[in-house]
DNA sequence: CCCGGAACCTGAAGGC
DNA sequence: TGCCTTCAGGTTCCGG
């Protein structure tokens, strides 16, 4: 799933590819794609613009046009940006003029395609950058507190912190030694502090290895990332503990599994 | 404001 | 073999 290591890779990977470029043409196998502006009107306001720019923020991909418009695009859980066709799910593509192009593969189209003025629009209220020198110790601390709900669904609250999703908040939440329905404003300081740490420490695992290809995530030549064979609880279904052998459990916490290991995460 | 659950969507995998 | 159920989860929306 395309969580901030997995986005943050593609953005990468895709920049040297992308900008500069001008769009030319855009296909749409899938229309439902595009959020907004209505089809027409995107692709007429989209072609011809340069792309001047490929940032990043949360798990949001944002292409700087020259017109100061952006294109933003978020993949959402199984959506990817392929430079060669990946010939099955494919539901979009940009046509650049070298001839290039990129694919927009997502099986369960829940990606989207936005063309706006203002990037800030698309999305409802985003927190501090995971790996941003903003989101500090005392920041999650201050964000925690009073807060009754289980501290798993808070880290995927992407208001509160953005770029954490289902797995890499397990892996933070383990390597923290905290069990994810414990109560976001019952942590010790101690504790938010070692959460914070492997936050940070989880997500920039995560960039080293390319992303995690746990499931449908590709980078954009159509290979995996590495990260998910370093997971110690993510998607580890009937396996061990590695620190203590304990068969790690799965419980559902706002609906999300969530992987742990019931004697090193207590919920006392 | 805060919390929890539903909705969106469809392929893969497992059970019988 | 094939049908059926369950699972996967990022984000927004809505009711309490």
């Amino acid at each position: 799933m395309p969580e901030l290591p997995e986005v943050e890779t593609i953005r990468r990977e895709l920049e040297p590819y992308v900008v500069g470029r001008t769009v030319v043409g855009l296909s749409f196998p899938w229309e439902g794609i595009v959020r907004r502006p209505a089809l027409e009107e995107f692709s007429t306001r989209l072609i011809g613009q340069r792309i001047t720019g490929l940032g990043r923020r949360g798990k949001y991909l944002i292409f700087s046009l020259s017109s100061g418009q952006a294109l933003v695009i978020h993949l959402k859980m199984t959506g990817s940006l392929w430079f060669k066709d990946p010939e099955k799910f494919v539901r979009a593509i940009i046509h650049l003029d070298d001839g290039g192009n990129i694919y927009f593969r997502d099986p369960r189209k829940f990606g989207i395609m936005w063309l706006v003025d203002d990037k800030e629009s698309v999305a409802v209220k985003l927190g501090p950058e995971a790996l941003g020198a903003e989101f500090t110790a005392k920041v999650l601390a201050e964000r925690l507190s009073q807060r009754t709900a289980p501290i798993k669904a808070l880290l995927l609250d992407q208001g509160l912190v953005a770029g954490i999703g289902n797995m890499y908040a397990d892996e933070a939440l383990f390597s923290a030694k905290i069990h994810p329905a414990r109560a976001g404003g019952s942590l010790t300081k101690k504790e938010v502090e070692r959460l914070h740490k492997a936050i940070r420490q989880v997500l920039s695992d995560g960039i080293n290895e390319k992303g995690a290809s746990t499931d449908t995530y590709f980078r954009p030549s159509g290979e995996p990332g590495t990260a998910h064979s370093h997971f110690r609880v993510a998607h580890r279904r009937g396996e061990s503990c590695p620190l203590c052998g304990t068969p790690l459990e799965r419980i559902p916490v706002r609906n999300r599994g969530s992987y742990f290991c019931p004697k090193c995460q207590k919920e006392a």
